[in-house]
RNA sequence: GGGCUCGUGGUCUAGUCGGUUAUGACGUCGCCUUGACAUGGCGGAGGUCGCCGGUUCGAAUCCGGCCGAGCCCA
């Protein structure tokens, strides 16, 4: 096989891509090896996997490949979390029609096909990023197969108590006309307008309150101030009638209240925020609605308007009444449903809800490793601030169906049995009677929350509700993004504990975000985007790979960075060179050799590789991916190919066994280290070192192990990987100087290149008088250090014996202005004046004194030359020992 | 308002259970066609390690305060 000039990452990578068998990356699922189960996320099928995807993905599949060559049996799964209104807004855009206007199976219908194409152009991006992911085990939450589980979880939830209905205030989207759980709002800032309204005292006295909703004084149940607010404390207990409603509500004191905020009074109205229901339930405050569920008014004086206009029109009838006593401009957090960007609205509603026991998730939280560990204080934070239950209940159509019916005849609420799912009540009827014999029933229209779907990819992972899953469960690894810890990790981890009582992953891996070029999270509606396809194109999925792996530490942002992959493109052209000229004298073919004493570069750079594959491991089993690939580029570009080859290029080229032997496990053991972060390139390399040969994505992990005489043999270590023992025939303290000599070598070639280069003497010329003087046998190295420098070179014991002459002495001015200012010019004539090696002599007894003056050693640049036996040299210090050079 | 993370040369970053000239990448400047590689080699410039105070023989590193940024939540 002839080796391309050029790494030509389109050719190879498409080429591997036919290649490669899928089944490599297949679950076994067998007794004898170790298993490692990924919670994989299962994306939402949007038809666009970005680059925040890709950076989740890499990890994972660093993990998976990594494993695998540990020798675990890895499940990498892969599923598409499908419900849910984004497809249904689109399928309703893109055909023009609104969800009623067709049937809902023919709705559901539209949805499913959307999906599925949208899965196929994620699959598309995820298979040329070259994810190793086993295909056999996806799964789709919109299939019959996977919302069974979906609903037999509901079923068995609700039998153990853990889920009711419910009428109780809920977040809710007008526009989606659904209930939405307190994951899905977010909140912003907005600046909007204080109302200062009077309310008129029925018996005691008046009162003016401040509220940014003035269209919610219809709903107006009490108004309360703080009990320790001396201007209304006298008031609590009394009533005020409502201004233009004329109605009469309790003033109430509460803690809660601000007095500095507003007039210190608030109206508490049903229900304008979230504080308004701790109030309502604390006080056991009436109910009074008067927004309805397509957010426009159900109020007796403003009903039908939007909530827009009735706040015109109320401000506009209070003003008229001279009850609008003062406006004030203020920044107010206002709550927004998360998909669509709507202000919610909360409502009390009929809904089903999941109880959540808080201190039982924090317990199973606490038994996961979080990876970073402060990931779970933003679990914790999350979890002890949620105060409803979760609302699971949606009023969508693509989604889960809540498998239920209620009776026509006595209400009663009819749950499916586990053995009649997967079924869709609206489409079919209980196959039993109700209690009270009837066989009439009304179907739930309602559907869950996606988030029950996806809440159970652990347990679906691991094979549940198949009694296998028993031993498959808790999973190894949920690998995921910051952003959704409230809700997936947190959902996850409720259900886990409430449907088997167990933690769903021993660790959970826990991801930044990718920034755009303005630092910002990478987002559509950013516009900040870049698609992953773009970086492939120019530098190659190996190089996103690497762009991901060097970003940084895992759980920190890592910014779309050109720098990177321009530096990860360079790299693999480094490597691919070192390749090619490897090649060349592989061809010859390469012998086993054992090394000894007499190869201290071979052991030099052996060891350091030794050094290499423990550190590399040590960084993977830490998930430093960063560590891991900084380590390795640095020692294919310093150790192997700046040091190692440049010093036995000379022996290459004699065909020496050793350092051919030395360069093959070197490369050999570099691109496997390689293998998990950039599979294409190692996997073309390892095909042309090791023609004929398995794909390098099936073999094992490298495990090296220097073998000296005398050392006892690890053959019964239990380790897992690719063991290589690499026999020497020195001992172990003959291997340790062999290396400090090689490191000698190195160093000695380093120092005179660099001195050639310093004096523009050409790096291939001949160069005389180069004397080591070194207390050490350099007699094994030196072949390599005269061939490297095109020198001879004379080696001597003990220390030179250099003498010392100043050769010229100048004035500093940078010293001397600050202290002799003006007088500069007259110090300078007089430094210039004084011979050097007056001045040298004194600047040696550390007083400098001249002409009256005192002077710094520091006021003089000294030029120096140094001889020995009456030749002028350079000097070079080396870590161990000087190197003189002739001056020419 | 609460919680978390962070502030290191032009940009990004390593180092943070204290210890000699603070790491690397990209950029920049100079020199060099050396038999794999000019996507290369050698070298240079460039940093009050956010600010202030404390502990210590010694602080980028530990402690306190302040300023600033980001994220999560009220």
């Amino acid at each position: 096989m002839t080796v391309p000039k050029n790494f030509d990452h389109q050719y190879i990578e498409s080429k591997w891509l036919t290649a490669w068998d899928s089944d490599m990356y297949r679950y076994r699922g067998g007794e004898t090896k170790a298993r490692f189960i990924i919670d994989t996320p299962p994306p939402y099928p949007t038809g666009n996997f970005h680059l925040g995807n890709s950076l989740n993905w890499c990890y994972i599949d660093f993990i998976a490949r990594y494993k695998r060559m540990k020798g675990y049996d890895v499940k990498f799964p892969q599923g598409w979390d499908c419900h849910g209104l984004p497809t249904e807004v689109k399928v309703e855009t893109t055909q023009n029609i609104t969800k009623n206007q067709i049937s809902r199976a023919e709705f559901r219908a539209l949805c499913e096909s959307l999906t599925r194409e949208n899965i196929g152009l994620m699959k598309g991006t995820m298979q040329r990023l070259a994810f190793s992911i086993d295909w056999s085990q996806e799964f789709v939450t919109m299939e019959k197969a996977y919302y069974a589980k979906t609903q037999k979880s509901f079923v068995q939830m609700y039998q153990k108590g853990l889920i009711y209905r419910d009428e109780h205030p809920v977040n809710w989207c007008p526009r989606c006309e659904t209930a939405i759980a307190f994951a899905e709002v977010d909140y912003n800032s907005r600046s909007t307008i204080l109302y200062h309204l009077f309310f008129e005292g029925s018996d005691s006295g008046s009162v003016e309150i401040a509220t940014t909703r003035p269209e919610l004084l219809g709903a107006c149940v009490a108004v309360a101030v703080n009990p320790s607010d001396e201007r209304y404390v006298s008031l609590i207990g009394g009533t005020v009638r409502t201004p233009l409603y004329n109605e009469e509500v309790a003033i109430i004191g509460d803690e809660a209240v601000d007095p500095t905020f507003g007039t210190g009074a608030v109206m508490i109205c049903t229900f304008g925020d979230k504080q308004d229901v701790r109030w309502w339930k604390k006080h056991n405050l009436p109910l009074k609605k008067v927004i309805g569920k397509d957010g426009s008014m159900a109020d007796k004086r403003y009903n039908g308007l939007t909530i827009g206009e009735a706040k015109e029109r109320i401000i506009a009838d209070l003003f008229d009444n001279k009850l609008l006593q003062k406006q004030d401009r203020v920044e107010q957090n206002v709550g927004f449903h998360d998909r669509c960007k709507t202000p919610i609205e909360i409502l009390s509603e009929s809904q089903w809800f999941i109880k959540i026991d808080k201190d039982a998730i924090l317990a199973r939280a606490a038994e996961i490793e979080w990876i970073p560990s402060y990931m779970f204080y933003r679990l914790k934070n999350w979890t002890e601030s949620v105060e409803w239950d979760w609302c699971i209940s949606r009023q969508r159509i693509f989604a889960t169906p809540i498998p239920v019916w209620y009776c026509d005849e006595c209400g009663k609420v009819m749950v499916a049995e586990e053995q009649w799912l997967p079924l869709d009540p609206t489409q079919e009827a209980p196959r039993c009677v109700c209690e009270c014999s009837s066989s009439s029933f009304t179907p739930e229209y309602d559907v869950l929350d996606t988030w029950m779907d996806s809440s159970l990819s652990a347990l679906n992972a691991a094979g549940w509700p198949e009694a296998q899953y028993q031993k498959q469960f808790p999973t190894q690894l949920r690998p995921q993004g910051h952003d959704i810890i409230r809700t997936w990790a947190f959902y996850t981890i409720l259900r886990s504990d409430a449907l088997v009582g167990r933690k769903p992953w021993e660790s959970v891996l826990v991801n930044g975000m990718v920034l755009g070029k303005d630092n910002q999270k990478m987002s559509k509606s950013l516009g900040n985007i870049i698609a992953p396809e773009t970086v492939i194109e120019q530098y190659g999925t190996d190089a996103l790979r690497q762009w991901a792996a060097i970003g940084g530490s895992v759980g920190s942002d890592v910014p779309y960075s050109t720098n990177d992959l321009k530096s990860s493109s360079r790299f693999l052209t480094k490597l691919w060179n070192i390749f090619r000229f490897a090649m060349l004298h592989f061809s010859q073919g390469v012998q086993p050799v054992i090394y000894g004493s007499q190869n201290p570069s071979e052991i030099w750079l052996i060891c350091n590789l030794v050094d290499l594959v423990d550190s590399v491991t040590s960084s993977m089993d830490r998930f430093a991916f960063d560590e891991a690939l900084k380590g390795i580029r640095s020692f294919v570009w310093n150790t192997l190919a700046d040091h190692y080859i440049e010093a036995v290029k000379g022996r290459l080229y004699e065909r020496d066994a050793y350092c051919i032997a030395a360069l093959h496990l070197a490369l050999n053991t570099i691109v496997k280290l390689l293998a998990p972060i950039c599979p294409f390139f190692s996997e073309e390399l390892f095909s042309h070192i090791n023609p004929g040969s398995d794909s390098i994505h099936l073999h094992s992990w490298p495990v090296l192990f220097l073998k000296p005489l005398g050392a006892v043999s690890s053959e019964s270590t239990p380790v897992q990987g690719d063991v290589q023992q690499i026999a020497i025939t020195a001992s172990q303290k003959e291997v340790e100087e062999a290396r400090r000599t090689g490191e000698l070598v190195k160093e000695i070639i380093a120092s005179v290149r660099r001195y050639k280069s310093e004096q523009r003497i050409a790096l291939n010329a001949r160069i005389e008088g180069i004397y080591v003087y070194m207390d050490r046998d350099m007699s094994y190295g030196a072949p390599d250090i005269s061939n490297a420098l095109n020198a001879y070179i004379e080696y001597r014991t003990g220390e030179p014996d250099i003498s010392e002459y100043v050769t010229e002495i100048s004035p500093n001015l940078g010293s001397l202005g600050p202290r002799f200012k003006s007088e500069v010019k007259r110090v300078v004539e007089l430094i210039k004046s004084t011979p050097a090696k007056e001045i040298a002599d004194q600047i040696a007894t550390g007083s400098i004194m001249i002409d009256g003056r005192e002077f710094l050693p520091t006021d003089f640049i000294v030029k120096k030359e140094w001889s020995v036996e009456g030749m002028i040299v350079d000097v070079i210090k080396l870590s161990e020992g000087t190197i003189l050079i002739k001056r020419m």
